[in-house]
DNA sequence: GCTCTTAATCTAAAAAGTCGATACTCTATG
DNA sequence: CATAGAGTATCGACTTTTTAGATTAAGAGC
């Protein structure tokens, strides 16, 4: 049913309000008085119900009156109209506080597997009044979603593609480089991407931001390196990445969290400021700045090194 | 909760409909023809809602706009509330029809049984937007319920010890002699009371109305003929008359539905004008008097001789 | 730069809601 | 039987809310 077919004649609340008052005293003045205003109001407010509802809701009979049965009816709906009346609006004050709320979070596939756990975690415990909701998608596909209001911030790694929105640096990931021991030493002691055979160095599929990340951050210039098999997550990538005895980047979230503790495989840290910076953003136009510090805060503390 | 405690402010729902129609068409303009309202309007509806609940519904970019995700959940609250609210004023509204709605109908007990499951045959079957509520109580009571509105009408018999009700006869209820053979063909042929023995005749209680009607109608004027022994239902009556082989009088109804078929007893009708009125009876105040007569004709069809 | 689209804003008018005083009528009381 | 008291409806003035129409402002597309 589309809001447009709600043709009937919508009775204003506050009128329904001095109806219940009417039904709980039973007396024009005594519910005047409860609702804050005079007799003679209650009284054409009803009057005008009865009106607009085309029924009787009371009989009258100059001294006293009594609610018909049918009025009496539309007593009890009319609680339940007011009752759901006040959920409503209950509900849509709450969440203009600050620190409150529901907030919908993207976070890029490459950050979310690292800091999620340990997020929700301390968002319940600092943040309670915060309903949160997790999506995780590529960067291109999260800005979107935050365009179009489908989520209300996004965790990513910088830089992005766009820059209408606002955002703030949440921390610095390293990068690691993890491969075969032979190739990690080797390159590590002389810090030069031809020591490294052709398409040894495997990346995840371009979808993701982490590789174009990893070969600006790494400054692999050479294509002719990198094996044209891409993954599509860091799990397979680091599987591929030992099955063929390659290398590959893994950001220091990852490398914490595990991803790379595989047989045979070498993890080191990159040399040199060779990093991603994870940040959060959130539309201009949003009024929930304070509260995305606050969980930007939370973020940082969980899960980054400064 | 009392309707005091209602103090939030309460949005008008005409503008929630405003609000439903504008996410509906994500478009001021679109929305506002929608709603059959101007762009301005509507733009200042959704402004007055968000400031009244204290919420940011719509991120605005001069533009362009999008709801916010909070925004989404008022909407779809406002929905729910708005169908509540339609079905509020449907129920409300439907009401008001004639021959239609509920009725609360009183019977006294000496009625009751003998008339209500063919009314509610006819009811449903000539007043079928009539929702029929049933309550059996003594002539008294139902009259006291009258008053206050619990009930919208009663079938009683007359005469009524009120007469600040309207009313309408619906019928004529004759009375018959029920008893021991010997002493009820002793009175038919002489039709002289003494003709019976002491303590001789059953009746029910007082607080039954028959009592008096009986006593009335009969011409019933020695008290002594009288057993003290007084049952609360015409069934105990009948049965108590049989035991101790006395008389009673019982109103054609209830004999037409078997009541006194017993074992030894004779029923005869009374000879001569004995009788009971019955008539429906309902406040002088109530708008519904159209409705209360087909109701009345109803009855009459269904279970009384005129 | 120009035009078109779209929402916000401003102003005036209409509608709705409110109040205080008064009218009306029933009940109670002497 | 008159009178006072109580309780709701009604009237007219006033206030607040809602509305429309014109205008403004700010992109977007050409």
């Amino acid at each position: 049913m589309s809001s447009s077919t709600f043709n009937n004649k919508l009775p204003n609340l506050k009128h329904l309000n001095y109806l219940l008052a009417l039904d709980k005293y039973q007396h024009f003045n005594k519910a005047a008085e409860a609702c804050f205003v005079s007799q003679s109001t209650l009284s054409s407010a009803i009057l005008k119900l009865e009106q607009q509802l085309c029924c009787q809701l009371l009989e009258r009979e100059h001294k006293r009156f009594i609610f018909t049965s049918h009025g009496k009816q539309v007593v009890a709906l009319a609680q339940k109209l007011l009752l759901n009346a006040n959920e409503f609006t209950t509900f849509a004050q709450q969440q203009g506080c600050y620190n409150s709320g529901s907030v919908n979070l993207g976070c890029i596939p490459t950050i979310a597997p690292f800091i999620l756990t340990d997020l929700v975690q301390a968002c319940q415990k600092d943040l309670p009044n915060i309903e949160l909701y997790l999506r995780e998608d590529t960067t291109d596909n999260l800005l979107f979603q935050l365009e179009q209001g489908e989520i209300d911030c996004a965790i990513v790694a910088f830089p992005i593609p766009k820059n209408n929105f606002f955002s703030k640096k949440l921390g610095q990931d390293d990068f690691y480089i993890a491969g075969d021991k032979t190739l990690v030493n080797r390159f590590q002691a002389s810090l030069d991407y031809q020591s490294l055979p052709e398409k040894s160095v495997f990346l995840l599929n371009e979808e993701h931001c982490l590789t174009e990340h990893a070969v600006s951050a790494c400054k692999l210039a050479d294509a002719s390196l990198i094996n044209s098999f891409s993954a599509s997550s860091l799990a397979t990538l680091v599987q591929m990445t030992a099955f063929h005895h390659g290398v590959t980047f893994l950001p220091e979230m990852a490398v914490n969290k595990g991803v790379g503790k595989l047989e045979g495989l070498l993890i080191e840290p990159m040399k040199g400021e060779v990093y991603r910076d994870i940040g959060i953003v959130w539309r201009k136009t949003s009024m929930r700045e304070a509260t995305f510090m606050s969980l930007a805060d939370v973020v940082s503390k969980a899960s980054l090194s400064q």
